[in-house]
DNA sequence: ATAGGGTTAG
């Protein structure tokens, strides 16, 4: 055996050490950090460095450089670690001071920026950068964030005087500044300013300004007239289609981006798949997470995230819950999206076993956790539980009940029949309860057939939403259960003279690589004549087999001969009806509906699974139905 | 140095 001489292996083992302490430091820290390293990396970094000798004042400014933005009015603790590096510090460089303005909280950058013995342009967009930080951590506390858009001007016009304002970095910065401001006009005027300092980064600063007040029609001409398009470009755009409930839109320009053979990066696969999971196409869904397969991308915690909502959301509820199985490492994104998914089919119990199993592991609830918990007592009727949960929230966690919360309990409470016990919570809130807790109330009302307490409720709400015809129908057929004729007719008519906020109902459904919409009685489709013949046959069948339709919850003043074709052509109808044509046998049929089911479709439906053996999956405004043997997974309760 | 992302009752 061979034994190298020990200088040499010295050498070769820290070459240049002894050269230039500084840049081996960096060369080190480099190696030893995360790419986005915490605050306890770098710590556990400079001990390091000590303990080989290179924790130089020269070198500090390095482990500055890596520190994370710190939070805001976190432990002092916090922010006298990254004074003290810089006072440390030999040279007071501006990258020192730049870097230190970083990783300070916000109100400190400002307090400290006039006092920074060295600085220089990019000191600017660190400045901005904190107040845009600062703003986007803290959008609804408005007092402070109009100071920082006062401020973020002052900041402007001293980068002006200072010289700066003609750098490309600080021009960014401030187009990115108002752009969070939400003042689009001075965002628009830097952008535009002469001379045209401009590199990708500033098209796209300017392209989430639009995305984010809602300016969609700008955003697009802006995207459409960029020569140089990157992947946080589509990514913005496909995410402001997101927002904005275009999923249609979103899922298009995803797909355009990936056939023009361009990357997807997390956040468009992120967003395409939020896109997806708000349209409730199945197939759409399966496209995106089939980017991330042939990307062969690993599936990140936030990937898998938006994988299991959209899964859920696109009525594959198994799907989901294999995503969520298989995945490495969950954070509460993660399991707030499963357990209600699993709510909103439905399977309140499981739910509620996933939120237990959530807080052995070490997590804790947000106020997300529990309106996905809440609503999972609510669908399987767990009122003992729910009602625990709801006291759990605050006495043992310190969330504080939010409107949402309210919705489910009064939900759970009053469709358990304790209607007084939901009037008594509606009651003692501490925020002005929505008038949708009054409609819950009301439906109750309808349920449980408490005539005078509906009449009550129904008028009050009528005063109060006087345009939303829910109310009215809600209201007329309790007044029909009491036999009282006369006033449905007043309420009907009453509703025609004001009611107007009902928006047409829809059924969606895919095969064939494309989205059929159908809306009531719609003849629009290619194969209507195939899809009514469809609808007669299944109609046959269901009345040989006992079905008689149920007109009770059509309340236009027409007579039942024209209420009962009415709803033979509900759009649900048709989509059921063209599902036997197209979908292949055994598979399910996936039905996406913007309104809630009506009563005699839901009855309807139902039949069809028994006499056709057929599984029928409807996604409606709120929940989902899986329709299988006769029966459906919401127990009838929607 | 600067730009983009997910979960929420009826």
């Amino acid at each position: 055996m061979q034994f190298e001489k020990p200088a040499a292996a010295a050498s070769r083992r820290a070459p240049t050490f002894q050269a230039n302490p500084a840049a081996d430091a960096r060369q080190l820290l480099g190696a030893l950090l995360p790419r986005r390293p915490a605050l306890r990396h770098v710590l556990q970094a400079h001990a390091r460095l000590a303990v080989l000798g290179l924790a130089t004042a020269r070198a500090l400014p390095y482990l500055l450089a890596a520190l994370p933005r710190l939070p805001p009015g976190g432990a002092e603790a916090c922010y006298s670690y990254p004074l003290s590096l810089f006072c440390h510090s030999s040279a007071a460089s501006a990258f020192a001071s730049n870097h230190l303005l970083r990783a300070l909280p916000h109100p400190l950058p400002l307090r400290l920026f006039p006092r920074l013995p060295r600085r220089n342009p990019h000191s600017f967009t660190f400045l901005l950068a904190s107040l845009s930080n600062h703003l986007l951590d803290a959008d609804h506390a408005v007092g402070s964030s109009s100071a920082s858009r006062f401020l973020g001007s002052h900041v402007h016009a001293l980068a002006v005087k200072a010289g700066a304002a003609g750098d490309l970095y600080v021009r960014n910065a401030l187009v990115h500044f108002y752009g969070v401001c939400g003042n689009v006009e001075a965002m628009r005027r830097v952008f535009d300013e002469l001379p045209l300092v401009r590199d990708v980064v500033t098209w796209n600063a300017v392209l989430a300004g639009y995305v984010r007040v809602g300016m969609m029609a700008n955003a697009r001409e802006l995207f459409d007239g960029m020569t140089v398009r990157d992947e946080v470009s589509w990514s913005t755009v496909i995410g402001g289609y997101v927002k904005e409930g275009e999923p249609e839109v979103a899922l298009r320009m995803f797909r355009n981006m990936v056939m023009q053979g361009l990357r997807a990066n997390e956040a468009s696969i992120v967003t395409a798949m939020s896109g997806a999971a708000q349209l409730g196409l199945l197939e759409q869904g399966k496209f995106v997470h089939e980017v991330v397969r042939r990307a062969k991308m690993t599936v990140s915690v936030n990937v898998g995230a938006a994988l299991v909502d959209m899964y859920s959301k696109c009525g594959s509820i198994a799907a989901a819950r294999e995503v969520f199985d298989a995945m490495p490492r969950r954070d509460v994104f993660a399991w707030n999206s499963m357990i209600c998914g699993l709510a909103s089919h439905g399977l309140g119990n499981d739910a509620v076993e996933l939120f237990e199993k959530f807080v052995t592991e070490g997590f804790s609830p947000t106020s997300i956790t529990f309106v996905g918990v809440l609503n999972a007592c609510s669908r399987t009727g767990l009122v003992d539980e729910g009602r625990w949960y709801f006291r759990l929230m605050s006495e043992k966690y310190g969330i504080d009940s939010e409107m949402e919360h309210y919705g489910c309990m009064v939900d759970l409470l009053s469709r358990a029949g304790l209607v007084q016990e939901a009037i008594d919570l509606i009651e003692g809130m501490h925020i002005v309860p929505d008038p949708v807790l009054w409609g819950t109330i009301l439906s109750a009302c309808k349920r449980h057939g408490l005539v005078d307490l509906g009449i009550t409720v129904g008028n009050k709400l009528i005063e109060l939403e006087p345009a939303h015809d829910g109310h009215y129908v809600l209201l007329a057929s309790i007044y029909a259960t009491a036999k009282k004729w006369d006033e449905v007719r007043k309420v009907r008519k009453l509703m025609s003279s004001r009611g107007t906020s009902k928006s047409a109902g829809w059924s969606m459904m895919e095969a064939r690589g494309t989205v059929h919409k159908f809306l009531v009685g719609d003849m629009d489709h290619k194969e209507s004549v195939q899809i009514y013949n469809m609808l007669g046959i299944i109609d046959r069948r269901l009345a040989e087999a006992g079905y008689v339709p149920n007109v009770s919850s059509v309340l236009h003043d027409i007579g039942d001969e024209e209420k009962i074709h009415a709803i033979k052509v509900h759009s649900e109808r048709l989509a059921i009806a063209y599902g036997f044509i197209v979908v292949e046998a055994g598979s399910p049929i996936r039905i996406v509906k913007n309104l809630s089911v009506c009563g005699d479709c839901h009855e309807f439906s139902k039949m069809v699974t028994k006499v056709f053996s057929r599984e029928i999956i409807v996604r409606d405004g709120s929940r989902f139905h899986h329709m299988k043997d006769g029966k459906c997974s919401c127990h009838d309760y929607w």
